[in-house]
DNA sequence: CAACGGCATTGATCTCGCTCAAGGTGGCGA
DNA sequence: TCGCCACCTTGAGCGAGATCAATGCCGTTG
């Protein structure tokens, strides 16, 4: 449960595809300002109020951004995974606390130090702008999943996401006997609040997902996918954009079962 | 049912205030290469698949924002009102279609021009970003309203969401004998499936409020609030905020019942 | 090692909301 | 002007899900 500096932050920060793609002399000032911080599974990354603003990237793991509720419990509203951004950039604290999912890996920076070089590097403020359109049409298909009546189709729809927006988390997708498996980053009571239902429901529905043959219960938190249409047909979503397969994705995990 | 530019963009622009602070030579070039558009009621803005990329401001009237259905069904996920911001800037063409919720009008720019304008200006880099940021606050919100179990509870944040997120415009406020008035700018049908229900329980659930003394139906489009604190208590909402009360909200609709 | 607390699951019961159906209203076009 | 159609509302019946309650499991703590 260290929660120092760990290895170096230049190749952490490397790992980032879109920011690998920056000029060096962008990466090497991100370098002098960044500070690598590592998070254990359930502490807080940043509290509601938080007076010490900053922004930073995910390298690794998961994080999530929740809303806490006078009864004390927590709503999650999204999920942040390696490459994603999290702060805001030029305005107020965030209203909204993020905690780490899993055991993760961030880079922060101090905001005024990020925004400084906002404003020298065009680059850099297009990819911040990206960032948050990527977001915001995540988040609006995270509404699509939650208007779906029907606690079968909300999970469905919300297993669906994990495939497609959330494909490129490596800690997600694993491949058991050929088949693609999804690992759960969050536990029934918290998915049962993001899908707007009960535990006892969300588990009911995994069961009856179950007993239609759509997927197999692994364990609590480890699913494999039998079939991404099927899943798809219980979601009712229009389209599920390219070839996204079963094998697609079970490939791209690279047998790693975890 | 006009479809043309009417009068001047000039003054058009300049009524959104974050853009009225913007320095006049921001102004001038945004005024060069803007073209103010008029939609009616039910119009098509922008199309799923649109090419013709544009980005756009809401100068006045109130749009949606929507997913089509295989069935053909809309999903709306979103309002925009004055102010608001659209389009995808340095992306693809948006996954949502845009129509006028009423009538409507809009400054539209061409992608490419208003990039390049974004590239020379820091400033309205910057405000561009900032409404990205309020926006994704916005899908966020409406994430932990869709997520109340029960439909009362889910109209309840919906309204309380128009008194908060959407307080600035005009349209939507007025003053009936000191109460305040909110006019619902989407009907039963929208309105009921982007809260994840049907119509008809939309309706019990609008009468179910009024019985309890929360609300008044004055029209099917219009409610009068009683107060804002059994509102937020309905929507099981945590804090509201700043000074928000009925009295707040009906002084600066400035008794305009409308 | 034992006791505890949180989580996942399953069962039973009851409420809520979906479904189907009908009637009332207003706007729009022929 | 009349007729049409979409919307809002209300009613009745039924299914899905919330609620209450009990069990087994696991990781943690004393």
């Amino acid at each position: 449960m260290r929660n120092d500096s760990g290895h170096g932050a230049a190749d952490a920060l490397a790992t980032i595809p879109e920011i690998a793609d920056l000029p060096d002399e962008i990466r090497a000032e991100l370098k002098t300002i960044c500070r690598i911080r590592r998070f254990a599974q359930g502490q807080l990354v940043t509290e509601v109020g938080d007076t010490n603003e900053m922004v930073g990237y995910v390298i690794d793991g998961i994080l999530r951004m929740q809303k806490t509720l006078p009864d004390g419990r927590q709503h999650v509203v999204g999920l942040l995974v390696a490459g994603d951004m999290f702060g805001r950039v030029y305005d107020g604290p965030s209203p909204f606390a993020i905690e780490a999912a899993a055991d993760s890996e961030v880079c922060v920076f101090q905001r005024a130090r990020f925004e400084a070089l906002l404003a020298r590097f065009p680059e850099l403020d297009r990819l911040v702008l990206l960032h948050f359109l990527t977001e915001l049409d995540r988040a609006r298909d995270w509404m699509v999943v939650l208007a779906t009546p029907k606690v079968r189709g909300r999970l469905a729809g919300f297993l669906l996401m994990l495939c497609t927006r959330y494909r490129n988390v490596g800690h997600l997708f694993g491949d058991a006997d050929g088949r693609l498996t999804i690992r759960i980053p969050i536990g029934r009571p918290d998915l049962a609040h993001l899908l707007g239902a009960r535990p006892e429901s969300v588990s009911r529905a995994f069961h009856a997902l179950a007993d239609d043959g759509i997927l197999e219960i692994l364990r609590p938190d480890l699913v494999a996918i039998r079939s991404i249409e099927d899943l798809a047909e219980e979601a009712g979503e229009p389209e599920l954009g390219d070839g996204l397969t079963v094998e697609t994705l079970a490939q791209a995990a690279g047998g790693a079962g975890r």
